[in-house]
DNA sequence: GCTGTTTATCGTCAGGAAGACGACTATGAT
DNA sequence: ATCATAGTCGTCTTCCTGACGATAAACAGC
């Protein structure tokens, strides 16, 4: 590789950014981190970083998210083991005014994970949280300051995007435990999509697509009421006929 | 703006990378340009460029389609005019070994065209063309040589954003000019997904759907055979329920 | 003019999927 | 024992789709 040569093009700086979504108490919430430093000091961000030198763009976001959450993402475009999050690449921001210290292009993944013990960000736990993305997300000039850069907009593309994956894709199992009932990823639906599904009808259009789900074998009470059996998922990603989002 | 600063960030070229898409004589087809130098000198490539200093990826992309085809395109997720093709982000492509001279990373974006005159590249039209997507990706090892760089992986991810997009927006209509019939939007729809569909169910859907089509008041004969209504695109722009994609 | 061809448009019918909702089951809590 | 909670199985109606018959309105050729 030839070295950089101002003469024949702009020189950017690439970060990635990371949507990282779980459901927490019946909540979509998204992972974001306190700012040290200059701009937006103090402010809440999504979590990111700079991409090294000889670094893929998912490579970045693994690292990071690894770095910020101790989870092993699995990029379903990227070979490597899954035994963590679904990540997968949301979408660039470029704008040239996106951040005031330089031209900064920033490549934005979704990460979807299970709900997952309090997060650590070098050891400081002041510095990063869970948060209701309702709450990250209220209208501008609200009492809660908003997020850090245009990190409010890239959350909105991420929860949107997560909002209609789960329609089409069997990704909602992302949000759950290697085992599960239907009621829990019911409730992951209900989170994310902010509304109330039947539990009759949402049962049977789980359990009567081929390849959603596979028995687990036992049952728990976890939830209370009575023993609901436990799932694994299957291995279909395409939900066809999709899983219906209500209207309004 | 602090000057660029080495210590800090790697430096990236960025550049944005169009796949631009229309229908021809029955055909998806695609826009590539011959490359003049190396690497991958006298191969196809699709079209593209470094972005400015100051310019905002949308409008490199823009830029770069409107120096290739005359094409005023316009981004739903920026303000502007509507005179011409649909441009939307598609993905972001960061591998280090793509671009063996330097380290690149290239925003595609993907841009839905009716069809059009032949293309320009600079008043050298041996340079620029339209070719079917299904000869640009025949398999590795065939008697056609691939494409360029990484491109073969863009143009793919590029049509099947299409392919899945037209499901549940109405976007086919971008393939359209202006005015045009339903049975001129049923080829769009069997061009993109390389399928046959029953006249008689396509036209039942797309006219009862509302939003989707809105009489133009008028009727042509430019297809042969009974004189067809001609329509507009209406407002809607997400079908639902959506378009069915027959299977296999 | 008549006939065949092409494309457009309307109608009918059967099957599948989803929404609404009743009923029953198996736990823990009081 | 009773209640509350959650899970699971069925039924019914409605809507949508795929398959396909039938008619309509243009043109080409005889």
């Amino acid at each position: 590789m030839s070295p950089y040569d101002p003469s024949a093009f702009p020189p950017f700086a690439v970060t990635v950014d990371l949507v990282v979504l779980t459901v927490r108490r019946h909540a979509l919430c998204a992972l974001v981190v306190r700012r040290g430093e200059q701009p937006f000091q103090g402010r809440w961000a999504l979590p990111g970083g700079f991409v090294r030198a000889d670094e893929d763009l998912s490579a970045a976001a693994a690292r990071e998210l690894a770095e910020e959450t101790g989870l092993c993402a699995h990029d379903p475009a990227s070979p490597g083991v899954d035994n963590g999050a679904h990540l997968e690449q949301l979408a660039t921001y470029g704008d040239p005014r996106r951040d005031p210290r330089m031209r900064v292009v920033s490549v934005a993944h979704l990460v979807l994970a299970p709900d997952l013990p309090a997060p650590r960000a070098g050891g400081d736990a002041n510095s990063a949280r869970w948060a209701p993305v309702d709450e990250l997300l209220e209208g501008p000039g609200q009492t809660v300051e908003g997020l850090a850069f245009d990190h409010a907009r890239i959350l909105t593309d991420g929860v949107e995007r997560a909002r209609s994956k789960i329609e089409y894709s069997s990704l909602a199992t992302a949000f759950c435990p290697p085992e599960f009932t239907v009621g829990e990823l019911r409730r992951v639906y209900e989170a994310v999509w902010g509304v109330a599904l039947d539990p009759r009808n949402f049962h049977r259009k789980v359990t009567g697509t081929p390849g959603f789900l596979v028995p687990a074998g036992g049952t728990t009470t976890r939830q209370g009421g009575r023993p609901a059996q436990l799932f694994r998922a299957g291995g279909a990603t395409l939900l066809n006929p999709p899983m219906l989002r209500p209207e309004v």
